[in-house]
DNA sequence: TAAAACCGTTGATAAATATCAACGGTTTTT
DNA sequence: AAAAACCGTTGATATTTATCAACGGTTTTA
């Protein structure tokens, strides 16, 4: 169960964790199971813990007035997944983080990760890394949001994020995009030719 | 000139800097003038320094294949600016980045920062600090900008950055909300009723 | 195994936003 | 002081995207 995480971690950093180090991770970070369609975070609850992803795929979305689902990000294995807001701020959660797969977690507070930050300078450098990859994938993201058609942003995700459109149905996608799952139709259908 | 940035790295971690550590910042840290519309990066170039903002305001934008600008950020005083993407990535920038008005920045090279942090802890603090902010910023206008209207977005926006309302013509503001300056001038007409 | 929920598609229409062109009032440059 | 560039606005129109409703083919649930 383990052992998925503890090599992302050396993937991340520089120095191979020690064995102890090891023995200190697997103490803090709890496994989970989800089934499809279970919560891992409810709107209005206060975000308590991050998740790794061992296995499966997860989505966070919130929900506008109207009652429609907004995704803003899409989850599978080695996916780090939380509402940081949330759990920095400690307010309530305005986002819903679900199972779309059954689902291997392992869990861990901010209070418990703070603390094995102190001890284990590779994952503090593991985290500087995850934080600039996320930092320029937002970016991405965003620069393509305003600055790109419908079609275009497809086109850019569909070939950044090809596991993606296996492992998630088309409507999902459609909203992660911005658009609405008709539209997403439409510009398939159209780029076939 | 360099105190600014030091009372801003105390203000963003918890035990202040030393005199030594002051002193190797200032050491560390260029000054740099930009008169307004002066370029700090352009597209094509590798993004070689990181500048905090001491006076003054810039921009970052990417141009389309039609010679549209699209904004992405916004800087003003206590700002940081670069393209993370380039700088680590050690590829050529897709943004330009410019001064709106005449700037005083100090920057700072990567490889100067990433020494700078292994001696001072108080400034990978800062930077992790930094890192979530932004993270949360950026996760914030994410989901602006996939689930609200036009008009939200621009309703939000003023709300939570007066300064840049002030400080940016409203052309810039639209572009940066990703719909046209035409657009946002009816938005604003319709909203005084 | 029957019923229900889910998923992608299509058509008709409505709403949001972009585009193009022009204007008058600034501010900046020469 | 004149010319040029910049800025916000407005009108007319085109384009993009959303909405609503319905369908047939899955897959999941009971």
């Amino acid at each position: 169960m383990h052992e998925r995480l503890i090599t992302y971690i050396n993937n991340h950093s520089k120095a191979p964790l020690t064995i102890e180090e090891e023995a200190l991770i697997t103490a803090s970070f709890q496994p989970k199971k989800l089934r499809k369609k279970q919560y891992f975070l409810q709107e209005g609850d206060v975000c308590k813990h991050t998740s790794f992803i061992v296995k499966g795929a997860m989505r966070q979305y919130s929900v506008d007035d109207k009652g429609v689902e907004h995704i803003v990000h899409l989850y599978i294995e080695n996916y780090w997944a939380s509402d940081r807001e949330s759990m920095i701020m400690l307010t309530p959660s305005k986002y819903n983080i679900d199972a779309w797969e059954d689902t291997e977690l392992l869990i861990i507070t901010r209070a418990d990760m703070l603390d094995l930050m102190e001890k284990i300078p590779a994952l503090v450098e593991m985290i500087r890394q995850m934080d600039e990859r996320n930092a320029i994938a937002n970016q991405r993201r965003l620069n393509s949001t305003i600055s790109n058609t419908a079609e275009k942003r497809y086109e850019e995700f569909a070939e950044h994020h090809p596991q993606f459109i296996q492992r998630f149905p088309q409507h999902l996608i459609a909203s992660f995009l911005g658009i609405t799952k008709e539209t997403l139709s439409r510009i398939r259908k159209q780029s076939l030719r």
